[in-house]
DNA sequence: AAAGATACGGAACAGTGTTCCGTTTTCAAG
DNA sequence: CTTGAAAACGGAACACTGTTCCGTATCTTT
């Protein structure tokens, strides 16, 4: 029987990869997707053909930062728990996710561009958020009932559509998602 | 008093100007707003710098071809008017426009841009259009009197959005269209 | 420790936008 | 018609970016 592992990749080919990632983040929010390929090798640290290895296509390197934000964007919630009491937490959580999907613009036309590397993405993020907000709501659930209509994806979906306008509305997008929060206990 | 008229350009300069925009036109259809400007200026017989020295923007290039192909559009209801009895001109002039929509998906795109080289294209649209169409249907009002209900913008309008689609529908459009003008007499 | 496999870096190649400049063409004045 | 300056021309040259190649360095296993 066939029961050769794939080995694991070297130690130096991980990090070249995360450090890719970590730069094209960086490039990408500061001149966007379409930025040169050896800017974000330089700042990586690493040579282009590096890059060409790990991310033949541009929409793969676009597709791994995109996940590396939404695991940020997860993780936070563990961080913020840890610090506030939970119907903060709920509050600060939200106010940071509508942070990350503000910065999401450029990438919103990339999803709807039918390239197959993005295909599985919203599935992706739907998979790792709804988990992290249940979580949250139902530990504010204790201090403070919260009205059994909306459940986790009402509310990414909600915050997320408050958050698309951007440009001079960060702060109204903040408003907004405040008062949500309020409604949510007063059922 | 300051009477010095512009200079009318030489007319090389108006050929090479004429001979680029025929080529971008065909080369645009070809391979989309994106193709290289080499292509466009060898297809024109010009050098690529009497391409910039004219068109210093792409989108000015693509604004050109725009306008070029209105005024075809709109020039060729003369012809048909010349060749048709006038309810079968106004079907054949919808078509003909008809198609002139559907391939101007891309430039769909470019117009939302908010590139300021683009800002007053829809008027020019419209000023071209609007007349012609009026034309014809008065023309045609004669032979089979048509409902006072439509005016020609609302014409253009309705034939624009039903030719939005093309892909696999050219003669889904084509039917809608004559399904339409057929309607128009039945009042 | 040694050798094979894996990954690396940067030079090299290819394609495109844009500019520069010596040459050609036009046009109007004499 | 001649002529000469202004206008326009063509294509090479430059700049920048994507992509590939290959000799070299690093890792991993024995």
């Amino acid at each position: 029987m066939n029961n050769n592992r794939p080995p694991r990749a070297r130690i130096d080919a991980q990090r070249s990869e995360s450090a890719l990632v970590d730069a094209a983040r960086t490039i990408f929010l500061q001149s966007g997707v379409d930025a040169p390929a050896r800017d974000i090798a330089a700042r990586a640290g690493v040579g282009v053909a590096t890059l060409y290895r790990s991310f033949p296509k541009r929409a793969d390197l676009v597709a791994a930062v995109f996940r590396r934000e939404v695991d940020d964007c997860a993780a936070a919630a563990a961080d913020i728990s840890a610090e506030q009491l939970p119907v903060d937490a709920l509050l600060m959580w939200l106010l940071r996710y509508a942070r990350f999907i503000a910065t999401k613009r450029g990438l919103a036309t990339a999803l709807h561009s039918g390239d197959p590397t993005f295909e599985n993405l919203p599935e992706y993020f739907r998979s790792k958020f709804e988990p992290v907000l249940a979580g949250l709501l139902h530990n504010a659930q204790f201090a403070a009932p919260i009205s059994g209509e909306v459940d986790a994806y009402d509310l990414l979906r909600a915050v997320g559509n408050l958050s698309v306008e951007g440009e001079g509305g960060a702060q109204h997008t903040e408003r907004m998602v405040r008062l949500l929060v309020a409604g949510l206990s007063k059922g």
